[in-house]
DNA sequence: CTGCCGGTGTTTACGTCGTATACTAGCACC
DNA sequence: GGTGCTAGTATACGACGTAAACACCGGCAG
């Protein structure tokens, strides 16, 4: 392992790349860093600030590998899709970077890059600028919690017994069907979905909800219509827009 | 501090919450619950597995306050929103165990309860078993991680400077409007979004995506319409829910 | 050649974690 | 009075990030 390379900032961060790639982000230790290369942890201190700085130098390198890609010619559907696909595709890869990413936010060149492949894809879509914010934090958001949901999975998968779900949820065989039919009910069927199925239909629907209820300026009223005679579904669908609140909440 | 109080796994976790309310998740350490009782760390574990376990019990007990309050009659859609908002409320006064619970998956008690409250409001939607479980993905995962998100910020105003934005995106002053003009223009209007309104139009646009994609199962097609008058936004909208995937990725 | 100096890596050490292991003080019960 | 259980303690180990002091080593001015 003992590389008797020069050590310099590069390759401290290809190093670390590395490490995380194959084991993680929270193996990406100073010591395990500096064993790459026959060192001892602190030689990394005089290229790098903290363990802090060099995780954002290994994400931002991360980034590098986010490559979209989609024709030209697709619309802001495809391109919003595609990019969360391949922040998936990468992120999956490096096990931990996406929980960092959700909780640092993404900051540096290959980001504002990313970032901006994002954003100049809701603003095809004739979105004003606040929707197009609010909708690349949406995608954004369940991008990188499915992710790292996925991760934290797949670590659990690791070392303990197989949790079943590609879902949120674990240990569903334990509700109680009278207590909570519904949970009950409707639990089975998250283990049957795959992780890849639930974050596909999650971004489509996350795609479709940004495009009802935003650029949605006030035309055509609803007209003649049967007051009531549909779904709740659709009634809630055109309703969707305006923020009630209700809840309490003990100290 | 040193209460004189029996020590029993109850107590124990009632000390466990006040520390995490005050403190955070990350505070809670078991020297610092021993230090609560005047007791060693070492003490708990006649109580505790060990650490995970205790963090488990807070969890739980933490959800126990979640108490959505909405109308018996409101329909799935203020349900499924008042869920959110209760979610929100109780556990931004915990911070950190939102970005728990989405790496663990709630389990428990309480995380049954509180799945059957929010399955059942989007049952009530004429939406199949599978429909259901992925929407209660979705909105899981966009409440926890944006309460993640807000948790984050929090501490890293407490810390550092205050990262002025409510969204993910940090930094975004530094992005080069030449290179990148759409992330550079949207960047400012960030700032200027509240974490509450970020919160609450994302949850708007998910319910809004779940109604109009899911439970659609194709009555009425489109009939007669002129081709393609429409926006890009209505395009996409009726045709999502076909996963088209297009990447790339390098090793 | 000598002397110094700046950069690079080492050594040692501190404070923080979770927790394994061995112990002890009290108490009930036969 | 012994016996054994139970709750808490003491000590220690092996991680972690990193501060501080030091050692080596090459180049360069005198």
């Amino acid at each position: 392992m003992a590389t008797s390379a020069p050590l310099d900032r590069d390759a401290i961060v290809e190093a670390a790349v590395d490490i995380t790639r194959h084991a993680g982000l929270s193996a990406l230790t100073m010591r395990a860093v500096g064993a790459r290369f026959g060192v001892t942890a602190m030689a990394l201190y005089r290229h790098v600030a903290n363990r802090e700085e060099l995780v954002r130098l290994v994400a931002n390198q991360i980034g590098t590998l986010v490559r979209p890609q989609v024709p030209d010619d697709a619309d802001w559907h495809d391109r919003a899709r595609a990019w969360a696909v391949a922040q998936r595709a990468v992120l999956r890869q490096h096990p931990g970077v996406a929980a960092w990413l959700m909780q640092n936010g993404p900051a540096g060149t290959e980001a504002y890059r990313l970032l901006e492949l994002l954003t100049a894809s809701l603003a095809d879509a004739e979105l004003d600028d606040a929707t197009v914010a609010r909708g690349s934090a949406l995608i954004m958001s369940w991008t990188f919690s499915r992710i790292s949901i996925e991760d934290s999975a797949d670590a659990r998968r690791a070392a303990d017994q197989p949790s079943r779900a590609g879902a949120f949820v674990t240990g569903l065989d334990q509700i109680d069907p009278t207590e909570h039919p519904t949970a009950a009910r409707v639990g089975p069927t998250f283990f049957t979905l795959g992780m890849e199925e639930i974050f596909d239909t999650g971004l489509d629907w996350i795609l479709a909800g940004i495009g009802v209820s935003a650029g949605r300026v006030p035309e055509e009223p609803p007209s003649a219509q049967p007051p009531d005679a549909r779904s709740p579904l659709d009634r809630a669908v055109e309703r969707s827009g305006d923020a009630r609140r209700t809840v309490t909440q003990e100290t």
